[in-house]
DNA sequence: CTGATACATTGACAGGCGTCAATATTTAGA
DNA sequence: TCTAAATATTGACGCCTGTCAATGTATCAG
């Protein structure tokens, strides 16, 4: 604790990381365990991913065609599979090529994971 | 749309944003919107920052002096403070000055909003 | 096989972010 | 008022990220 210190001391309680997945209102998060949060955290850190999330939920069909998103998100078409790329790493969104066009679709089980991620 | 189409078309419903704040999963997000929630994930897009909100919700009074963070993050006490206060920008935590210390808190309203931002 | 279309990858660039040392500011105590 | 402690701010640095043009890859039509 350095040499400064206040009144009230930290709690020490046992880290333990929840069944699933990591929690930050829980106990107190490991190092490895921020990491990997904050970098699927990062996938919602940016417009154009939170549009394309938003589209795909949108879509009556619960799946969008990659070229169905470069015109409503205005970024070209290399941007866009930038950033479905990034989505699909983080598990967000998984991708099904049917011919000669990619749809994509949510993973609801893994952006709820995200949200129960902060639950108090 | 430019060239490229294909056969299923998207959604154009009414862009409604939800009461109190945009839904990534409801109707399309306007890119104001979209601009905004994206800034707020950015403040939870980083381990030092995730880290700060669980140590700080495994207290037992809710509430953490700025100088017990430096210790178990192992950053520099600038670096904790520039953390701090990003984290104060998004409105995710309030600081309170008693004595030589100051005292930060989880705002869990605006951390239930990011949860319900992915509410499905 | 050839050409066209849809998507992904590469390379390059500018801007933003995390980090720390140094310094400034605020507060309490002598 | 002077000193020390706690926190915030500034400046500088390297790295990461979003962006696009150019190119590569895959699929279909002919």
């Amino acid at each position: 604790m350095s040499k400064q210190t206040a009144t009230k001391v930290r709690s020490t309680a046992p880290t333990a990381t929840t069944a699933c997945c990591p929690s930050v209102l829980g106990a107190p998060m490991e190092t490895a365990d921020a990491a990997e949060l904050a970098s699927r955290f990062s996938a919602l850190a940016d417009p154009a991913r939170l549009r394309v999330l938003s589209l795909i939920a949108a879509s009556p069909e619960g799946e969008v065609c990659v070229c169905d998103f470069v015109g409503p998100l205005g970024k070209s078409q290399p941007t866009v599979s930038h950033h479905l790329k990034i989505l699909s790493d983080a598990g967000l969104v998984q991708s099904e090529r049917r011919g000669k066009w990619v749809w994509y679709s949510l993973n609801r089980a893994r952006l709820s994971e995200l949200r129960t991620a902060i639950d108090g």
